[in-house]
DNA sequence: ACAATACCCGAAGAAAGATTCGGTATAAAG
DNA sequence: CTTTATACCGAATCTTTCTTCGGGTATTGT
């Protein structure tokens, strides 16, 4: 079993923030589903970059911290449907806040970027 | 030279947040910088766990990014000493909140760590 | 002279995270 | 009976990020 080298600091509120909703895909997929996208499948489709491992892997994630449920009747073939929690419903003011930070000074850090020859 | 294997998306706001402040430290070493602890050295002292280079290498990042600023008068020992840019300054904000959300839900996702076996 | 201090840099290797590929399960459709 | 569809899992490999260690520079104090 898997086990972590590095100590973590979970008593860090933006540590545990960003372990929470902090993998390469998890805000995205946290949007689609508040979107109504509910399936794998579908959210496959509307982040067609993120490869179909990392989707599953995130929703597990995401599901073990409560932040997302799951609805899976056992008809065939599986249709799992997720859906936010409250909890993962709380994050959204967040992200959305983030992703305006973020246009807003993009050309501001882009520009910087160019200008210091260093590729990050 | 380094070079990125795997695109960016910098016009994902979010994206652009995260690459802007999403390090190991980042948060921290501009909380540091924010309550005026302005010199490497300090800012080491202030966040112990980091290591010294990791420190640079992100304070190296945070100045191309346009975050902070270095006045570096050359007296020896050299005594760099960095600030908050307007832009800088201008997350702050987002980091307290996602600071507060961290610690508002930090049980109930501890709990959930537990409770499912998984190690994440 | 020579140690001490403070900043910065490079490079090897470890750790974490993502990608890729293959496999399981099940039932319905062809 | 074979194919198709959807969800999920395991493991090898690759990419990115962090750690560790050492070095260089230039001044001040001994």
């Amino acid at each position: 079993m898997y086990e972590r080298k590095i100590e973590e600091n979970l008593d860090c509120g933006i540590y545990l923030a960003s372990k929470v909703f902090g993998g390469k895909w998890k805000c995205c997929i946290l949007d689609a589903i508040n979107r109504g996208i509910a399936r794998p499948v579908d959210i496959g489709h509307y982040i067609p970059e993120a490869s179909k491992r990392v989707i599953e892997m995130q929703l597990a994630e995401l599901l073990i911290y409560g932040m997302i449920e799951k609805q899976s009747d056992d008809t065939y073939p599986k249709k799992s449907e997720y859906s936010l929690t409250i909890v993962g419903k709380s994050i959204l003011p967040l992200l959305a806040q983030m992703d305006e930070w973020g246009l807003t000074h993009a050309a501001f850090v882009k520009e910087r970027m160019t200008v210091s020859q260093n590729p990050l």
